[in-house]
DNA sequence: TCGAATTAGTTTAACTTTCAACTAACGCGA
DNA sequence: TCGCGTTAGTTGAAAGTTAAACTAATTCGA
């Protein structure tokens, strides 16, 4: 089929969201390296922080940081040296293993939460009207729709 | 200062943002995996197309590409591997080297292409209205330009 | 209740990216 | 034209990520 190019509207559509997602992600990353986190293994901690006993098995801890359990195992024994996490042996099915939030891990995500909710406000959501927060909820849940529909299923390994 | 947490709309927009779009950016790259790119590559060889004669200094081409000049020595590196670029003097300036396209870049690149762009429409462009396009510009580009005057200078390395 | 297929999680190796150090050339003021 | 601070680009090592292989436990059908 012939390629259908993006015309002038698309293609600054294009430009500009990708552009843009580049240089706020590399500031929000920036912005958190000063509590010696990325984006990732914040999200990891948050999802903890939240968890009942601040615990949560590896498997669903990676799909919900949207992480490869490759990735996660890897990152767990670096957090691990840190202090801020902990493995646990699980009983009802021995071949899993508990991410256990220590205390130290929720005195870090305490800290950096803050400056992390600043940062996201100082460089995305504040610039943004109630108006825009609206129509961006709605097209990017439109988009991961689509996304979702389009691979019915998208190995997470 | 008092944290100022986000809203529910706040959060929403917010996280509809960035889980779609680490999704998106995902399925773009694994889409263009079958030509054996990522988006960071694709990108370096798209620029160099476009620039007089298909070469392009690194400086100038790591800033355009945004990335490091470390990074994209070394991807420049694997490149010339492949046979898609090489690296030429620079007699103006001897300190600087010329990154080349070859023809063999030049054809994967074309090859390439159609199916990017298939890819960005797909999952991304044809899923938002011509109004969506407008709003979304409009959005990323104020966003950028906050950015740019929040570090009027961001090192490139 | 046996065995095959699946699932949880880890590990190793290959690859990629970052970080800091480095070489060489440039350019500018005295 | 000397010397010094800056710039272009590369390099090597460390850190991070991915991909595939692997172990051990679980599940499920016959």
């Amino acid at each position: 089929m012939a390629t259908k190019w993006l015309n002038p509207r698309e293609m600054k559509a294009w430009r500009s969201y990708i552009i843009a997602s580049r240089r706020l992600l590399d500031a929000l990353d920036l912005d958190l390296a000063g509590h010696d986190l990325s984006m990732a293994d914040y999200e990891v901690l948050a999802l903890l922080s939240e968890a009942p006993d601040r615990r949560m098995r590896m498997t669903e801890l990676a799909d919900l940081a949207m992480v490869s359990k490759s990735r996660l195992s890897h990152r767990m024994k670096v957090m691990e040296k840190i202090g801020w996490v902990k493995r646990q042996a699980c009983d009802v099915d021995k071949r899993g293993s508990w991410a256990v939030m220590t205390d130290k891990g929720w005195k870090a995500i305490v800290k950096a939460a803050p400056d992390h909710v600043a940062s996201v406000r100082n460089r995305l959501i504040d610039h943004l009207t109630a108006k825009d927060q609206e129509d961006i909820s709605k097209i990017f849940e439109r988009i991961q729709s689509n996304l979702r529909s389009q691979y019915r299923s998208e190995e997470s390994n």
